[in-house]
DNA sequence: GCCAACGTTGGC
DNA sequence: GCCAACGTTGGC
């Protein structure tokens, strides 16, 4: 299967790119929404490419990317009765919810706040400037990627 | 802190 | 299976 493109969303407060590049790798715990979940479980592939978004921030946007480093593997949360994300209908035989495990790649020379990506024209598709998008885990296409890296990449003098 | 837009739950 | 009530997300 070709690389795919996602976009991945997170409080600062609770885990930052920050956290990620310190942590080098995460599992992706806690997600309980399950559009959500069947991309992690049955989309992603090691290898497929992540863009690293800052929600509830001040300003939301992307502050950087990373990459699917494990295959989804059953979220231990669901099992942690002192966890907000345990869940009593999960098993260790059953597993209601999965998560991959996500590469620290590298943080943006410049972050893109949310309304930089609305006033691009050529990023108009992307989802996560939709009116109501709550997804915390959204395809993203190869060409609003790639032009995602080549903004958040370019050095702060270019400007 | 407000609230619109969703998602989930549960009574019927 | 409908849908009202409730909970959550997340920009503002």
């Amino acid at each position: 299967m070709s690389k795919r493109y996602w976009l991945m969303k997170t409080e600062p407060d609770v885990f930052s790119i920050d956290d990620l590049e310190r942590n080098k790798t995460t599992l992706w715990e806690g997600v309980r929404n399950y559009q959500a979940r069947n991309y992690m479980m049955k989309d992603m592939q090691v290898g497929d490419e992540v863009l690293f978004y800052h929600s509830n921030a001040k300003p939301p946007g992307l502050a950087g990317f990373a990459t699917v480093s494990k295959l989804a593997v059953a979220d231990p949360l669901q099992f942690d009765k002192k966890s907000k994300y345990y869940d009593k209908k999960a098993t260790k035989e059953k597993p209601i919810w999965h998560c991959v495990e996500v590469q620290f790649k590298k943080k943006f020379e410049r972050y893109i706040s949310l309304e930089e990506i609305k006033a691009q024209k050529n990023l108009a598709s992307m989802l996560v400037i939709k009116k109501g998008m709550r997804l915390s885990i959204q395809p993203v296409e190869e060409k609003d990627y790639k032009e995602i890296l080549s903004i958040g990449l370019r050095p702060h003098a270019e400007k």
